[in-house]
DNA sequence: GCTATCATCTTAATGCATTAAGATATATGA
DNA sequence: TCATATATCTTAATGCATTAAGATGATAGC
């Protein structure tokens, strides 16, 4: 006996397919006697429901969201904040009950998956360029955060305004500043962003938090000096120690160090208090993302929290309620002892 | 003009479904020029290949195998054994040009993604144990990992073994000896096991581990104490502080203890420090897993090194082979300086 | 008693593709 | 030249289900 199906069910019973269907998906169209039977009936043919293939490949829809990262599975799960915002998404997502299925940002192909989900919520740009250009002109709902696609409805903050807030609390007129953890393409190890920069064509966050942090910069008088920015790529442990040594250790010596993550700005401290620099005096640190490790490490940092497992769950309704606009999220500076 | 399917490019080149079909599945059915021809033509009608959905409807196969985890997703990917796990699963899958659905083994009902997968790869004793009576009677191949489920293929390593192995290296005839990290069911906080426990019946790991400490601890003559066996409910920082705190101030003061987990050890570690307890003159440590932290530790911790990364691997190969199997991976026992 | 309405069920078209078996035409060998 | 093999393409059955529209009989209203 080979596995029921809606029509061997139907067989069985001796009505239709569309009634067995009607069963399971509108109550409505048929006698409570007739659907009891027939449910019965299904538990002792082993039949538990209609085929979801079949059944996504009639409507249309699967109820399975992908959720693009922007790099490896491995690297995401080691980020307190990609972490965190899958935790959001995944939260939502049971409440809608919804499927998650976890895509690699290093992939090349997203046709593979494509015909079986519902759409697409991008977390950052996707380290593979080729994945943009398919995501561009992908048939299904493409909703992306923490960077743009035009014509396609995105979740993030004002990262440029956030870094603004932030070093605006920070600054002094006579600083010397030092900015840590800009995102470059095609950079594997930590570097100075140098004056002839590989500029990151994908208007990637740490771009826009790096206008903020220049206009607040500006407002004081403060120029970047050319040595004074660096670029990570990734926010790790190692590779902001690395910056972190390169910059310190620098003449002039920064007084405020500008970071584009906490992970990197909690690196950084550690290495200017190995170093014997004193936070917040001689030494200022300003991180960002707002993880909770902060709150556990002395001195506190002063960062701005994005709150991303709320961000994980506003993305995923996004992405639900089907509007198309481009939502920016509120954010909230908080001071801590490094400043 | 609606989406392209394989039936309007058929009718737009005047051939037979049949043709376009093998033109992206069997090239050797038809001849190269018409072939040409018809990968041009769909470039530009917009069809990028056969529907996924209908094919794996057709097929029966989808590439998309999905991975139970025992827990919440939040909790797997903070894990470091777990997250290790993934990687490796993730790594083959993506040689084997596969998708990796990940799954919490908290969700009640398997049949919402059942059809659109080959199958499961289940990591540890789903929570949820609805979730392991849907396994057992699932339609599609499901390969366990830690766990076994009568009749499925698994991977494992011999955790009695590994557990005695360990024990025998560091244990003394005249030990007192204690045991961390023992998993219980439905117990939300750490506790004694005491002398009723509450056995969990899903033939954890972490029983059989205990298994092998007693077999070890019977061979030199020793007993376990009744408040020396402590449960946790997961292998985190608190938890095992609270166990070890608790331990460590019984009176005889053990002298050993064999932790159902790095992380365990790593936090007893920690808490025997503070409590001006030496390592390993008054107390040694034996942890289980091999996770990179407890290399960068000090003292080194001895412990059970069972590579999750390739076991991810080797579950992944071996769901793909299909073999029905229970593969015993190989584990090694490294010595550190915390015994 | 007759028609309009409703509840209940069926028919049949549809979604998108795979694949075994059949049909042509062309090439091969004796 | 004729029969056979080969290459190339088509037919049609199939996988599993949804859903608009139609059929049937029962109920209600007047």
């Amino acid at each position: 006996m080979s596995k029921p199906t809606l029509k061997s069910v139907a067989k069985a019973l001796g009505v239709s397919t569309a009634t067995i269907s009607n069963a399971f998906n509108r109550p409505d169209q048929l006698s409570v006697a007739l659907r009891e039977k027939i449910l019965t009936a299904c538990a002792t043919l082993g039949y538990d429901g209609p085929n979801k293939a079949a059944q996504s490949l009639r409507k249309g829809s699967s109820g399975i969201v992908a959720v693009i990262l922007s790099d490896s599975l491995e690297y995401m799960v080691s980020d307190p904040v990609a972490s965190q915002f899958l935790q959001g998404v995944a939260r939502e997502l049971e409440r809608q009950q919804k499927h998650l299925l976890l895509f690699s940002g290093n992939s090349t192909n997203l046709d593979t998956i494509t015909d079986f989900v519902d759409g697409f919520i991008c977390y950052g740009a996707p380290r593979n360029l080729a994945l943009i250009e398919q995501l561009r002109h992908c048939k299904k709902r493409v909703l992306t955060v923490d960077f743009d696609l035009p014509g396609r409805p995105s979740v993030n903050i004002d990262n440029e305004q956030a870094a603004y807030d932030s070093a605006m609390a920070v600054l002094k007129p006579d600083d010397i500043v030092a900015v840590l953890g800009l995102r470059l393409i095609d950079a594997p190890d930590s570097q100075p962003v140098g004056s002839a920069p590989m500029w990151d064509n994908q208007s990637s966050v740490s771009h826009r938090r790096l206008d903020g942090y220049q206009r607040a910069m500006e407002a004081l008088g403060l120029t970047l000096g050319t040595d004074y920015l660096w670029h990570t790529p990734e926010s790790n442990q190692e590779y902001a120690a690395k910056a972190a040594k390169a910059v310190l250790n620098q003449v002039p010596q920064p007084s405020v160090l500008l970071c584009m993550s906490d992970l990197i700005a909690l690196s950084a401290m550690r290495v200017a208090l190995q170093l014997g620099i004193r936070i917040p005096e001689q030494l200022r640190v300003v991180g960002f993302d707002g993880i909770e490790e902060t709150l556990r490490y002395h001195p506190t940092l002063t960062s701005v929290w994005q709150f991303s497992d709320r961000k994980g769950e506003a993305a995923a309704r996004a992405f639900q309620s089907g509007v198309d606009s481009c939502q920016l999220l509120p954010y909230e500076l908080r001071l801590g002892e490094s400043s």
